[in-house]
DNA sequence: GCTACGCTTGATATTTAATCAAGTGAAGCA
DNA sequence: TGCTTCACTTGATTAAATATCAAGCGTAGC
């Protein structure tokens, strides 16, 4: 029988004696720095000993602390390898993902590469598709969501709202040039996809060209293709904000007008709660909420 | 940055896996057996994989649960031996024990060797005194405490309650004989401690002899000499109980009546509620607490 | 002298883990 | 065949451990 300390606490102490500070390893575990106080303290009264001196605005490993230190990193160096074996046998080192077309071409497959970089191990494999998800049937492990709303017994995060924009070529239109009025957008060859028909519809009610109609009209297979088309500068297409966020920051593309259309409808990042302990799964959810963060706040920078 | 699984599930699973019983881990970490259940099915599904192969009434490693064990077992030995070292060094690893002087040679110093025996690593160091314990300024660690209160801020646990019984040598009155009456109890000498000057009083007031007076007395510098006093046949002690409890049961000395007194007071092991977390107090915390529980079994069984 | 910044700490809230008790299923026995 | 027993599982609840919040502290640096 071994007698151990208590191990959340050694935990805590790892961290910030890599560190050196309580509140990078607060970052690093995602709690505030009081609790890695707290756990030091803990540790420290088990043991006995001073683990480090305090002194102002930092902290530094006692001898006992830097020894204890080297001990503890080693022992968990061996916990963090074994699980890795243990996960990679027969455990979850491939995440399915599926996720609709447009949202996996535009948002999450450039991104990927960063995930990848990070989470060596794990296989991706991405699926595409625009039918509704069935974790019962589709032999997925997450997935990304566009809707409304979440079918019960999904953990979901959102990731964007859906906020409708047009946008065209700088060919088009001179980077940063606006029409003047939504009727002159109009005028353009307005470019749909065969998917969302209503996408145009929508925008033009809410700029105040309720049942007019475009002049002229492209109609494509699906929004990947669309998009292609207006950079390719066919025409004016409409397009998810958070989809064309980085295109419209480098000036590779052009919005021609400042109205927005917002509608109820967002992307969710989902999967079926019971895998929500899954290590693999929850890195993944972690990643993509901060990707989603940062896509958002680049958004919001528009 | 490490990634690590629950670890205290994975404490579970060490002790699950070497006793390969979840009801036997279970007793070893002192928590009910559904407790182990769900911090194995919890690391499980952490790693995606299974670790046990669970059949009737038994539970098997599976080949990954086998690798994963002795992994994680290595990682825990170092741990444990780190912390070992962390405690020698400048931590607590001696442990000194403030106790009275008869309940100290009565009844912890025959059990002492088997603490040590358990723990040889801890440096015990036995103060007996008649005094109040005083932990701000007596530079003891833990005590026992007598009396029918325990001071605030002290984390106490009640070891045995004071029953007086009378006792003598079996030179007096053969084994297993009791007298007729308490009166002729008090035609023998009664053998007193200056210490303890009412407890004849007590057990004579308890016994319907109010007033009354012994014929002969005589009186002691302490417990353990009157005790020893009423071993070597000098007439009829008064003792607590559980401090004679083995005597009695193996022969050496005889109750002469079934009066008991019971009063108010009790012994208590007590230390400062601040070194709660110290792993040396909680460690002789737990061992002490279990010899009293034994002990009240024995004396209970008389 | 003032501010800023990490760590500490008391009160409180939240999350995690443990318990309790009922349920399950197969071995062993009548 | 049917009953009992025993170790594990599991849903509901309780208890304990952890984290948070916010105030406090102390000094380096302005």
């Amino acid at each position: 029988m071994l007698r151990l300390p208590p191990l959340n606490a050694l935990r805590a102490f790892e961290a910030a004696g890599r560190h050196l500070s309580f509140k990078q390893a607060a970052a690093e575990l995602c709690v505030t720095q009081g609790a890695i106080s707290r756990h030091i303290l803990n540790l420290e009264q088990y043991l006995g000993a001073a683990l480090f001196n305090r002194s102002h605005r930092q902290v530094a490993l006692t001898v006992e602390g830097l020894a204890y230190l080297q001990e503890t990193r080693a022992a968990f160096l061996g916990i963090s390898n074994a699980t890795a074996r243990a996960q990679s046998k027969t455990g979850d080192r491939k995440l399915r993902i599926k996720a609709p077309p447009t949202c996996a071409i535009r948002w999450l497959v450039p991104r990927l590469g960063r995930y990848h970089a990070l989470f060596p191990e794990i296989a991706v494999q991405l699926t595409t598709s625009h039918d509704a998800l069935d974790f019962e049937h589709d032999d997925v492990d997450v997935g990304i969501h566009y809707g409304d709303k979440v079918t019960a017994g999904w953990q979901s995060e959102r990731l964007f709202d859906e906020v409708l924009i047009p946008v065209c070529s700088n060919k088009l239109l001179p980077r940063n040039q606006r029409c003047n009025s939504p009727r002159e957008i109009a005028r353009y060859v307005l470019l749909h996809s065969i998917r969302r028909p209503s996408d145009w519809r929508q925008w033009l009610d809410a700029a105040g060209l309720k049942g007019s109609r475009a002049t002229q009209e492209l109609t494509f297979e699906n929004s990947t293709m669309t998009l292609q088309g207006a950079f390719d500068g066919l025409g004016i297409a409409i397009a998810q904000k958070a989809l064309v966020a980085e295109d419209i920051a480098s000036g590779r593309i052009t919005v021609p007008s400042e109205i927005e259309v917002r509608n109820s409808s967002a992307y969710y990042f989902v999967f079926p709660a019971a895998r929500e302990k899954s290590a693999t799964v929850r890195t993944f959810y972690r990643w993509v909420a901060e990707e989603a963060r940062a896509t958002r706040a680049s958004v919001d920078a528009l």
